[in-house]
DNA sequence: TAACAAACAGACCAGTCGGTCTTTATCTAA
DNA sequence: TTAGATAAAGACCGACTGGTCTGTTTGTTA
């Protein structure tokens, strides 16, 4: 994978790549407890424990827990950004169908663990100031990045909705409630709001 | 010096009139710290601290911790109960006007205290079953009565959506995502946003 | 190679958590 | 009037929390 696996005499791992690596390791930890343990399960032990990284080595890397939260929310965008590249070969290779676009936003972002991690930290920056700045300069610049390539691939066709971020919003917002309510509702109430929504955007919204 | 003060021949509380007044205390106090505090933040020792109880009497009065938020979430289900009256004023009274009540939804569920204590719990029913299966029955009571009166009082116009409870579910959704967006979100989003989802909502539906 | 800094390990700390226990006051019914 | 049930108080418990501190190993550089 890196430089030394090829060569024939493995080199010992450098300490600044061993300090990546270990802090990459409890950046993922924090994330995956994030994730399945919720925001209140996420403990220090865990963390540690699943990174396999002693009490010691956590406190050299971050200097709290907040500021361990706000680096894992940095670590989570991240992922989202990779996630994006296949949404973007959706929407570009799929033609019309704005149903298969909302399913692959669906899939990739709102029915994974990105989004699960994200509502716990979402939550949580409500009584936490610093965790929310973070979050919100994040979200800006990812939708920032998004708004760019949906105005130029769609354009409205009603005048209910006259723009395309408006659109953008309304689809975020329906999409973060549905992933809210699944878990509490019947089996395929998830499917039949995707054909429901996706009718309804595309009576607003086309193609250019 | 409390009920002897007005009448004449002042009766004590009954055991009974207590015992209701105490755990209506503790539950009041239990939403108010998960309004204000957050799932997370909620404790024992808070929630006895507001409502001026002690330790033995809170646990005279709830078997654990998880009894009590599966009675505070039935406790707030009343509270939805009592504003559900003031939002079906306007929708009976305010004629065709759809922004209107999207508004009054907004106001009286969303924007409110009981939508921050739902969230909360909403979120912790992810990982407390016995609590997510409590919120599921309440919310299906609910749903059952609202479907009521809006099948009577709405029907579509549109082919996009048939069904007047899909666009319930569809705006429940949507009012959701956009409360837990909207901390993030610059001044006046939420305004546009109930515009342009009201002004969406009304090529799909009209009054009977 | 010597001197230093970075990476890490884990014992330890005070504080808080949910929960239990004993004791006391008060109401109710025989 | 008295016996028993109910309500309430708060000391106490072990488990666990985030965080600190000291000690040891390892890598870097002069």
């Amino acid at each position: 994978m890196t430089v030394s696996s090829s060569k024939p005499r493995a080199r010992r791992p450098s300490q600044a790549e061993r300090r990546d690596a270990t802090r990459g390791r409890i950046l993922d930890a924090t994330l995956y407890c994030l994730a399945h343990h919720g925001y209140a399960g996420t403990s220090l032990s865990q963390v540690t424990a699943r990174a396999k990284v002693s009490r010691g080595a956590w406190a050299h890397h971050f200097a709290s827990m907040e500021a361990l939260l706000l680096a894992a929310a940095e670590h989570l965008m991240n992922q989202v950004y990779a996630r994006l590249a296949s949404v973007l070969s959706t929407v570009v290779s799929g033609g019309n169908d704005l149903r298969a676009l909302v399913d692959a936003v669906w899939r990739e972002f709102f029915a994974s663990e990105v989004n699960e991690v994200y509502l716990e930290l979402l939550i949580a920056s409500r009584r936490n100031p610093a965790l929310a700045e973070r979050l919100r300069v994040l979200a800006l610049q990812l939708e920032a990045n998004i708004t760019q390539v949906a105005t130029q691939l769609f354009e409205p066709q009603s005048e209910a909705v006259h723009e395309v971020t408006t659109m953008m919003h309304l689809n975020r917002w329906m999409l973060r409630g549905l992933a809210l309510d699944a878990p509490l509702m019947p089996e395929g109430t998830v499917d039949e709001a995707l054909q429901a929504w996706s009718a309804l955007v595309s009576t607003q919204m086309r193609r250019r």
